[in-house]
DNA sequence: GAGTGGTCTAGACCACCCC
DNA sequence: GGGTGGTCTAGACCACTCC
């Protein structure tokens, strides 16, 4: 069952097994699985092990515990990547719906003095500013301005803007991404942006504005997202 | 520093610890702080009982490890409370607004079939259904309509829905709330629901519904709520 | 080679739940 | 009183980073 010798930690591996148990019935909803000390005898193991694996499932929602009666398998219908910041491309993707970037500009700015706030930059310091529609099995789906400081990313190919962004930060720049920070509000499309996704004016669209950070804390990008309300809408989790 | 036979377990009082050091500068943004070994010897406790703290700190955005170096103050310029579910009523004392719900409808009706899978509850089953206009400041805020198992609380009392939802869970009905999934997006106002919330028909507004559930993974109830797009908007955190 | 975090063991006592 | 999870100790070996 437990291989020690496996470069997959063994808490990890008991993970994996839980899971699996609780897959297959084995262990069932609102039942209690086997206290920590059976599986100690279960699977040979220190109780330090075992607890790791049950605290990292309990933080997944995979279980709950009471203290003084046991572990118990959490009754959870639904999907399990919340919260997680994906990027749209990866989002279309697990749509099955092909994600196309028409870049409207490209443009280095010296930022201004709100802009120096919101994407911690210094007041005048070069920025790069883009603006792309993003266009889903030929329907427009959002209109999108993003800036990033310059020295940051130093020359991008204009070519990079057509494909995901996080993809190039990750695989191409070797960042850490870590958070975002996103707020979200409904407001009517104006001439402009009416005209850019196809819509009637004042037509109802979801404003994202996102603050991207990384492992060490500093802010990578600033990005206001127009999208159609017709044809996205945001899930998340909340813990309470 | 540490006090052993406070009541207050020793992990929590090395997180308050090194949360003081950080507020006040003595472990700074980006520089170590004292490796885990260290610690032992400062706080004289164990490696599991620093690790734990550390570990916590790490998962609520204080600091950052990296293996074979050290671990690190985050850089973090915001709020720290994201993510987490919020009534309303806790939202609006924030803001120092003071909230005043006004109820619409009362009813009893029976489980449709798209209800009973929006519920969790079988078709036919009595619910709850409630709609009430969420007031701060003489300004209509939302429009709720919200949904209960009838059997899951009772009778409920009507004074009831004139306060919070949530306080009534916790406080009265001692149920312990877990989580909640919200999906957001972007409408224009119709005929009814502009008169509500006194704005003009097609004003942009977000629909926000939400299922809240239990710890044991239980569905608790389900509220559709348009909120009036000029006065309203979410902020929440995402984690890569 | 010295220091760091990551993983793991083998114990211990406590508060709480249930019978 | 026996079982549960919650907290804590005192060790150990590993892979990794940095010099």
């Amino acid at each position: 069952m437990i291989d020690k010798n496996s470069k997959l930690p063994i808490y990890c591996q008991i993970e994996d097994y839980i899971k699996a148990q609780i897959k297959s019935k084995e262990f069932d909803v609102d039942t209690m699985i086997p206290s920590e000390r059976e599986l100690i005898e279960m699977l040979n193991v220190s109780r330090h092990t075992i607890r790791q694996a049950i605290g990292n499932l309990v933080n997944e929602g995979y279980l709950y515990r009471l203290a003084g009666k046991g572990t118990f398998v959490k009754d959870r219908h639904l999907i399990y990547k919340e919260n997680k910041y994906t990027s749209f491309t990866e989002d279309m993707e697990q749509l099955g719906k092909k994600l196309f970037s028409k870049v409207l500009s490209f443009d280095i700015v010296n930022a201004s003095e709100s802009l120096s706030n919101t994407l911690s930059v210094n007041e005048n310091d070069p920025v790069i500013r883009v603006s792309r529609v993003r266009i889903a099995d030929n329907v427009p789906l959002s209109y999108e301005i993003f800036y990033i400081s310059k020295e940051l990313v130093g020359d991008m190919d204009k070519s990079v803007l057509e494909g995901s962004l996080i993809d190039y930060y990750e695989k191409v720049l070797k960042l850490k991404l870590d958070h975002s920070f996103e707020t979200i509000e409904s407001i009517a499309a104006d001439q402009k942006t009416s005209e850019i996704l196809e819509t009637n004016i004042n037509a109802p669209l979801l404003l994202i504005r996102s603050k991207l950070y990384m492992e060490n804390g500093k802010q990578l990008h600033y990005v206001k997202n127009y999208f159609r309300g017709d044809q996205y809408r945001v899930n998340i989790r909340l813990k309470r």
